[in-house]
DNA sequence: AATAATAGTTAGTTAGATAAAACTATTTAT
DNA sequence: ATAAATAGTTTTATCTAACTAACTATTATT
């Protein structure tokens, strides 16, 4: 078989892998979550006192549907706004307690999946593994904000 | 930087790459489909004369999810429907030579992604890259049907 | 021949994610 | 001081993808 052909399975293989990790996250202790809410809770986990219209330019999306997704998760008492004194237009956003919970186990789910590679693989092969991901992933050095959009 | 995080990021970019790849194939000529047509016209390529209630089963969907879906695509003359003889309430759907198109055209966009692997990584990269990723995916042996759906 | 099961359709509903446009409150610029 | 810009909200609407349930047509079973 060509090179060319087993790299397309290849691809597909590993979209298939990382649709099984997406499957995962969303069964268990986060079946209640979309994709999309557990992204935002990174985002804000990530960038602590986030506007709404920061997050609105991160994502590409107006800021209505941010507005929206967010006053969602306000009322779900994953998130607080908190109006800002300086500037009262801005409201920071912030995890609660129940968000910073979601938060780990959204990383406990991702540390388990590494950690059932690295039974599979030796060190050489983790080393290669990484080096052979970031050749391939270097060329858009704009690491894609919307990656919990669909996959191929 | 230990092994383990710096695995949760290359996952976290291939999940970016494979996302990247998805974003491609919808723009350009597949401008007008969504993923889930085109994979539903994948799979009509890959078995041709299947049924509605057959790809229902392989997607894990109502049979009334795919006759709807199905019967857009015929409008849209992709695809054509075509009553068994033997027994009356089987149809067998088909690619039209436009379907066809369409999967060469999604074929393409593909290999144009492998080629563009091919020309960043060397002969042996691609080798151990190729049995990496085989050994990281091998366990989960049922390739998951659904792999349109959204991901990581 | 009557009843079960199967294939596919149709109608109606729901959920999620998005957008446009009009709006309020606030700050900046002229 | 007035006008323009900005942050965020709300309303209305759209699209996709899925579901349930009732339906027709056809075939298989008893």
């Amino acid at each position: 078989m060509n090179q060319e052909l087993e790299l397309v399975e290849t691809i597909d293989k590993l979209s298939g892998f990382i649709e099984t990790l997406q499957t995962q996250l969303l069964s268990g202790d986060l079946k209640g979550y979309t994709l999309r809410q557990l992204y935002y809770i990174e985002l804000i986990n990530k960038h602590e006192n986030i506007s709404v219209s920061e997050l609105a330019k991160m994502l590409d999306v107006k800021k209505s549907t941010i507005s929206i997704a967010i006053n969602q998760l306000i009322k779900r008492n994953i998130v607080t706004k908190n109006q800002s004194i300086i500037d009262k237009r801005f409201y920071f956003l912030q995890l609660t307690p129940q968000g910073k919970d979601i938060m780990k186990i959204h990383m406990k789910v991702h540390n388990d999946a590494i950690k059932q590679i690295l039974k599979i693989l030796n060190q050489k092969e983790v080393e290669y593994f990484i080096k052979t991901v970031n050749k391939i992933t270097h060329p858009n050095k704009k690491r894609a904000l919307n990656k919990y959009r669909q996959i191929t």
